[in-house]
DNA sequence: AAGACGAAAGTGGTTGA
DNA sequence: TCAACAACTTTCGTCTT
């Protein structure tokens, strides 16, 4: 029970969100809500994940459905990605009340005053500097890459825990917004090339990956190995491949799989080999050069991984030269 | 001419002594 | 710390369609 009241090391997990990663004690997954608490709790080993929960339900009670349709709640909902959630308050500059009335002079004054301090706060500590540099850096990198919202909020969440733990002391900001983000993408199973991260932040793929390797290695997450199939779908419709397509390169990585070709292979490579032989079975056709391009490996690797393909799961060149047929 | 193929040399990361 | 190693890249010449 003593247990139970520990929260660990004075950290904060995330408040009002779900949060996606097992128990940093046991690995569990069962995360209890203890909502009268205000906690979650795991149901493993019983280590207090987070406290201090914010109930999100109504404060007010409704006796009869009129009653409840006619109370409501509005704003906007709690957005990590945004240094301080979304919650502080903002001050207009117009010297105008709410109707659009000029404010007389004393009321002026207060509100400059007000105005000021109200910027002057917004941005208080270095911590929150620093977030707040880094969540606009989040947002320019992830609408590059066309990262949907929920993935850069999980991004946003890892860079939160990340500052509670000073990982970003002697780091760049880019460094580490990239490789959160990174890791967001693959623990959601969609994950992006190192390369690609690289490439649209101003950080090297070497410090990417040195970061990325600090968050998981502190933060205790955890990333399921990236999966060649995870790829197929964003590459195949980069290459306007139909879904039949999609479908066959997927069957063909299970096969692949279960002949042991995808041991330390890159899955990336071995996505790319696939969609090859995929489209030139169904009369898809794609050079070996655009696909390539588009899995950001080089012309040779697909060959080489498209011919063990080939070789392994017994599929033929058919005499006719370019199509291929599966020997089921 | 474009695409596919293959050889050779070079690169960065991992492993084991 | 260093060498060996596997996987991958780059480059370039040749063959095929």
């Amino acid at each position: 029970m003593e247990r139970m009241r520990e929260s660990k090391g004075g950290e904060r997990y995330n408040h009002g969100t779900t949060d996606p990663m097992n128990c940093p004690e046991c690995g569990g997954v069962s995360v209890v809500e203890d909502t009268t608490r205000g906690e979650q709790v795991c149901g493993g080993c019983g280590l207090v994940l987070s406290d201090h929960r914010i109930d999100t339900g109504a404060e007010w009670r409704a006796f009869s459905s009129e009653e409840s349709d006619s109370r409501s709640r509005v704003g906007a909902p709690l957005r990590l990605s945004v240094h301080d959630k979304g919650l502080s308050t903002v001050i207009d500059w117009r010297d105008q009340d709410i109707s659009g009335r000029r404010l007389s002079p004393t009321r002026r004054s207060e509100i400059y005053r007000l105005r000021k301090w109200q910027i002057r706060s917004r941005v208080h500590s270095s911590m929150d500097r620093n977030l707040a540099q880094a969540m606009s850096e989040l947002e320019r990198l992830a609408s590059q890459l066309g990262i949907p919202r929920p993935i850069r909020e999980l991004a946003a969440l890892l860079y939160r825990k990340s500052l509670l733990y000073k990982l970003v002391r002697g780091r760049s900001i880019e460094a580490l917004v990239a490789a959160t983000l990174y890791a967001a993408c693959r623990i959601r199973l969609k994950p992006r090339a190192l390369d690609e991260v690289a490439d649209a932040s101003r950080v090297s793929k070497k410090k990417l990956g040195q970061c990325y390797r600090l968050l998981l290695r502190t933060l205790n997450v955890k990333v399921p190995l990236s999966n060649p199939v995870d790829y197929v779908g964003r590459f195949a419709s980069e290459l306007d491949l139909s879904s039949r397509v999609q479908l066959r390169t997927i069957e063909l990585l299970h096969r692949s799989r279960d002949f042991g070709l995808t041991i330390g292979r890159d899955p990336l490579g071995l996505a790319a080999a696939a969609i090859y032989v995929a489209s030139i079975m169904l009369d898809e056709r794609r050079t070996q050069r655009a696909i390539a391009q588009v899995a950001r490996v080089t012309e040779v690797t697909v060959r080489n991984r498209y011919k063990e393909l080939v070789l392994k799961l017994g599929i033929t060149t058919a005499p006719g030269g370019s199509s291929l047929s599966g020997s089921n």
